[in-house]
DNA sequence: GACTCTTTGTCCTGTGACTGGAGAAAGTCG
DNA sequence: CGACTTTCTCCAGTCACAGGACAAAGAGTC
């Protein structure tokens, strides 16, 4: 099949692609429900769109007491790779073009590894999905890394777990490998991007979106747009500072949030704890592993460990506070608490909630909620599939 | 002379009316290099702005080798009204349509003696203002309040230091009492917006404002716009927690910035430490005045004080490891600071950019200006002056 | 089955927005 | 005084778009 060659010619077409795609199939009178053109100028622009293959129209949809409407609706065949590089793991996924995910893959990796055998492995990924049957090349690929990144030119800037990755042209490398158009940007803000299109998210506009895995990082959206600062670091929460003269942390200062609460600084705390038999409960699972992670401190914390708990609970604690000064300054509508750690659930929502409602003032938290995340590994890949779509989905 | 009575008809007019505050007069020539308009469309947009008279055309400009050109101006009768009130003094001033301030009164004030006995203040002064023959009238009101603001309506809510403004509808009140239109804000953001038209911030697009008065708050600017949250209090940073179970604050809260850095706490501090001995300097100027303010300190600070000095760079030490978390988080482009103890200077600054360069990553800080705002007491009210006129050059 | 009513989609014409060229007006410069 | 520039105006042609008329295709009613 040939790839989506066309992009929108204007802005109007663009309005009508992301409608499509945010809410199906829909009748040519169902769109003009929805945009604020005349049926006949929107009858013009469905007709352009029809020609260069972006859309179909394919079958009729059953009568409401009238002629029964055409369906219209985004090309069956167009399809997007979602791509969510994790410190520890990577998720490869594909979707149709409503962004509804076809396919998923995770495995393991380590992203110090650099670029290119990343790349090599992402690449594999793909080609496994492809080979699977779902997709026969792809019209667009969005993709997530564990740092900053400049936006426009889709290139990592300074990134702290990964290296080796500074100043790599992902966008360019990645175009040419796979023959379409490809966006990079902070994996944090896919996070953010999947969960208000598909998330708990769906209806916010001004929300945060904290991500808790190997480090810690926060989305910003303002407005229904990803904020990503100057030079693309904003959300950088994880090297906050909350102990003046703290624990030593990897990026050279002292006590940042990072070195006190992750998915590492966990499952450091934990083995440590079972090293010196606080908790028999950890030692076993140290025993049978090796080494722990914040999974197993779940496990732990779930079978009602108390040393577990006190972790998850101090963690947690540490992280209230410093999320309580950023509701404080930013007011959001929402706070979606998501990544790795999400496993610790309830114990740790608590903790943060209670920082947070004893801490910002009245008026910004009085109606705010806190919640999980409700698409896990999956708000990645959505997210990154939702950026390029954007792109791709905007006029030229 | 009438007020003005008409508002643009369309986005071209307003954006011609913006360029033409903005950047002064200007030809029609000028302004069609400036806008993506053919010239028969610019002179038709420039001729209907002529007869609703928000424009006029006076006089030739000196030809550059051709036809002279007509001076094109938004009219010289137009004025606004720019009103900052703060929680102790009051600035009140008159700018013509290009936010130039014709003149400026301030006054010290008790916010707290609510807002009738406080518009009659207001009021007072802005006849004083039309008296001295500034103008005939106002076209157009902007306020500034110091707390949060429910912005569509114009309402003050749950302000900490002015409880007797929650709910009082200050829009519709100024609007029936001045005749014109009147448009609310938060002083801090009216501040950001100051420094934003006519300061160091003119070429800012995302960047922090941070006002040290009576209280500390933070104005937000993303994209070149005012971020005021979901209820209006975004940027209330006064309230952070610096230290776990620390000073007890006015809001209830123990540990508050706002409870060891921040005009009030300076003041009593200083007030301490003479009283203790530690400082014969501030002792002397509290025999003289019976009490000690913010100022009081910078001229003891001057005069080489060392408890002075260190009070400020103890407080500008917190400070600055608040703003050092919201430059991870915002990754903001300039910060600016502001606000009554910027008589501070160098002192300060020096103990901000301290923290800030040691604390947050480089990414963030690598090409971030920390820098004193250069408006004074004057941004407060030109931003006030840009809000309401904003508002005005706007489509109806 | 004839009739009416509803819904959907197409066609057509009139209007207003806008562009770009021609040219007039008003100046400078050699 | 002519050549050239810059500014501004006028005009005709093009394009975007709205809205009405109408055709197509079905449901419901008697």
């Amino acid at each position: 099949m040939r790839r989506m060659t066309a992009r929108p010619a204007n802005a109007h077409q663009a309005r009508l692609l992301r409608l499509l795609r945010d809410g199906g199939p829909n009748s040519r009178a169902q769109l003009g429900d929805q945009v604020d053109l005349s049926r006949s100028k929107l009858a013009v622009e469905v007709d352009r769109l029809l020609e260069t293959g972006l859309v179909v129209a394919d079958g009729l949809a059953a009568s409401r007491g009238g002629r029964r409407s055409h369906n219209i609706r985004l090309a069956p065949g167009l399809r997007f790779l979602g791509v969510d590089i994790g410190a520890t793991s990577v998720d490869v996924a594909v979707t149709n073009a409503e962004l509804e995910v076809l396919g998923h893959i995770n495995q393991p990796l380590d992203v110090r590894e650099g670029p290119v055998a990343v790349f090599e492995q992402v690449l594999a990924m793909a080609a496994k999905l492809k080979a699977s049957g779902l997709a026969e090349g792809f019209d667009g690929a969005g993709i997530g890394v564990p740092g900053p990144v400049r936006f426009p030119e889709g290139v990592p800037v300074a990134p702290p777990i990964m290296p080796g990755w500074d100043g790599f042209p992902v966008r360019e490398a990645l175009s040419q490998e796979l023959g379409c158009p490809v966006m990079v940007d902070n994996d944090v803000n896919l996070m953010a991007m999947g969960e208000q299109h598909a998330g708990v998210a769906r209806s916010a506009r001004d929300f945060l979106c904290v991500k808790i895995g190997t480090g810690i990082g926060c989305g910003i959206v303002v407005g229904g747009e990803v904020y990503r600062g100057t030079t693309g670091s904003a959300g950088d929460i994880g090297h906050i500072q909350v102990e003046p003269d703290g624990r030593q942390c990897a990026c050279g200062n002292k006590g940042c949030l990072e070195a006190y609460f992750s998915g590492a600084a966990l499952a450091r705390d934990a083995e440590e704890a079972a090293r010196e038999g606080r908790s028999d409960e950890l030692a076993a699972l140290l025993e049978g592993a090796g080494k722990l992670s914040a999974a197993d401190v779940a496990v732990a914390a779930a079978a009602g460990d108390a040393t577990a708990l006190d972790l998850i609970r101090e963690g947690g604690n540490r992280t209230g506070q410093v999320i309580a000064s950023l509701v404080s300054f930013f007011n959001p509508g929402l706070v979606v608490i998501g990544g790795g750690v999400t496993g610790l659930g309830h114990t740790l929502l608590a903790a943060l909630r209670t920082q947070v409602y004893r801490q910002s003032l009245p008026l910004a938290t009085g109606n705010l909620p806190i919640v999980l995340g409700e698409l896990g590994p999956t708000a990645g890949v959505i997210g990154a599939a939702r950026l390029i779509s954007d792109h791709l989905f905007s006029p030229a």
